[in-house]
DNA sequence: AAACATTACTTGTATATACAAGATAACTTT
DNA sequence: AAAGTTATCTTGTATATACAAGTAATGTTT
């Protein structure tokens, strides 16, 4: 019954040095542990290790230089929300508060879905929330998510407030974010958006539309969100 | 005196398999050649074909399924301009135009300066430049650049009218983009930007910062960027 | 016809090894 | 003291191989 989860090599280092990282072991402009050193660590062969330092890498955590070694990258701030790992990771040491406004519930899809669906997610429906986030108590950002209906026990009743989305699926449900597309507009807020944001309609505000693919056949990740970019700013690295 | 590059195995299937993408010879959906067939095709081994086909997922050309293969990714709309690639290879099929407003000039970098600079880089200065892009004759996008003066021989006179600035980096210095980052606001056009982008004052416009880091070490490309995306939106793929 | 098993093909993970090339400090020569 | 050389560290590229595991079509049994 217990499906024992065999842990790869590779995934333990980049799990172990993402740690140590986010731990603050290594601190920005840090060199890692050389390639042979993980090796001898690990008990394992270099083509194992790049595979887990490249990925790290890749994710931002480290650059690496011909002949010097793997440096630890400066931590992210701001919003984070260009990046895969959402807004909760994002934010850094700042005060994030996030509200429900629309508990999760299973619908229909709306009617003129900014993204094209296929048959099967038409069918299967989606599931629905809202939020709002606050930092240092200003709302600053309002979401609005849709996920493809497939089977997630106990889903709706799981808290989403001042927890990463990404997070909670990962963590419950094994789910990640493989890839992605998100389009960016700046607008006016409507009459919506301003109440909810708490600034007037002539204030600009950035609209962005996203959809994420996850590692489960058919499982995508809709979002549209609004951000009052007045004292904050959605930042990105790559 | 012609230093002779020597082109690696693995930068080869990249840039073949890239070209045959962009072509067309393989579209939305189809699979490339199995690692194995690869491996035929370039006598090499799996590790080194892996390795590019890695590097290609990662860039957004293709995504691996286990036990399928390499599917090829839908090519990219909109305006790439959350990704390293740029504005022109971004745009796709639509009429791009560039003016440039300020031919490139070597100057002291501004005071205030957005980003933080090294001694090296205030003593070298900065080459200055800025550009009005137009899709379909309607101006988008207004962006001025600055880049670290290190010595680029006849930069100045290289046309960057309807060229992407990488591109003409690539080809002639071999500087390539290796990292960077960006931060993203909404804000009302201000006289000057209303202006170049034929606009009122009270129209949103995204307005972005971004610090791109090159393979030469000091060499640093700093931009800062007006979009109106009333017709037209920016658009990223990861 | 439906359910199950086999098979062949795919990518994923891993070991072991070799040499090339960038970075840096120690050493040697001038 | 300065310049050049060497040694040794680092990561980069590459070969050769093995088995695990996902996918899909085929064949077999019920």
């Amino acid at each position: 019954m217990s499906k024992k989860e065999i842990i790869h090599l590779y995934k333990k280092v980049i799990e172990d040095l993402k740690f140590s990282i986010e731990k603050g072991d290594y601190k920005k402009g840090d060199l890692l542990p050389s390639e042979n050193d993980l090796c001898k660590s690990y008990d394992t062969t270099r083509v194992t290790i790049r595979q887990a330092l490249s990925s790290l890498a890749n994710m931002g955590y480290i650059t690496r230089r011909h002949g010097k070694g793997s440096i630890v990258s400066e931590p992210k701030t701001g919003l984070g929300i260009l990046s895969v790992s959402g807004v909760t990771a994002g934010i850094g040491g700042q005060k994030l508060i996030t509200t429900i406004l629309d508990k999760p519930i299973k619908k229909d899809w709306p009617s003129n879905f900014f993204y094209h669906l296929d048959e099967n997610a038409i069918k299967a429906g989606c599931i629905f929330f809202s939020r709002l986030r606050y930092i240092n108590n200003i709302p600053v950002l309002y979401e609005e998510t849709h996920i493809t209906n497939i089977d997630l026990p106990r889903f709706s009743s799981r808290s989403l407030e001042n927890r990463s989305l990404f997070k909670v699926l990962k963590e419950h449900y094994n789910i990640e974010v493989k890839e992605g597309e998100q389009k960016i507009w700046a607008i006016l807020a409507d009459k919506t958006i301003s109440s909810l944001l708490n600034i007037k309609t002539t204030h600009p505000v950035v609209h962005m539309k996203r959809c994420l693919q996850t590692n489960v056949k058919g499982l995508n990740i809709y979002s549209s969100l609004y951000c009052n970019t007045e004292d904050h700013f959605l930042q990105d690295s790559f």
